[in-house]
DNA sequence: AATATGACGTCAC
DNA sequence: CGTGACGCCATAT
């Protein structure tokens, strides 16, 4: 684990921040990355939660796949990351539907989560929220949502 | 030490 | 609106 303090850092900013997710919602890395100040980062997000310490395996880590809902973060598209172990990917859907997040399985066996229903947007940054309002034509615009 | 991958996202075409 | 290429950087060979 030769981790750099800054790459160390990083870790703690992403686990800190995915347990903020509240249960039964969930954001994706993309936006996790936001939150910890690296926006262009989201693939090491995910590289945060696959290197999710083991409370079992470990002696005493600060975050481990037991406090930090790594559930609750999929990606952009509001699917499940596939990753590269189908199970892996079923197992979380399983979590987050024991969590009452609804998980539909598209055609593909893709499994794809509402963010409109359980998407969760704590610190959205002004500008974001500008841009949001920005928007002219919209047809299709549901609610908004906010679980805090 | 160098090269290949990956639990992603965004932009270009 | 689907596909391809690039960026990013910790791990794994």
């Amino acid at each position: 684990m030769p981790r750099s303090d800054e790459a160390q850092a990083f870790f703690h900013a992403v686990y800190s921040a995915v347990q903020e997710i509240p249960p039964g919602k969930v954001t994706s890395y993309g936006h996790i990355a936001k939150l910890v100040g690296t926006p262009q980062r989201p693939r090491q997000v995910g590289v945060c939660l696959k290197h999710l310490p083991d409370s079992t395996t470990t002696p005493t880590p600060r975050f481990h796949h037991t406090n930090v809902p790594w559930q609750r973060v999929i990606n952009a598209k509001g699917i499940v990351s596939p990753r590269s172990q189908p199970s892996g990917a079923h197992n979380q859907a399983a979590a987050l539907e024991a969590e009452g997040v609804t998980v539909t399985t598209g055609p593909l066996g893709e499994l794809m989560v509402d963010f409109g229903e359980f998407g969760w947007f704590p610190a959205v940054l002004p500008s974001e929220e500008a841009q949001r309002v920005g928007a002219s034509d919209e047809e299709g615009e549901e609610g908004s949502e906010n679980g805090d």
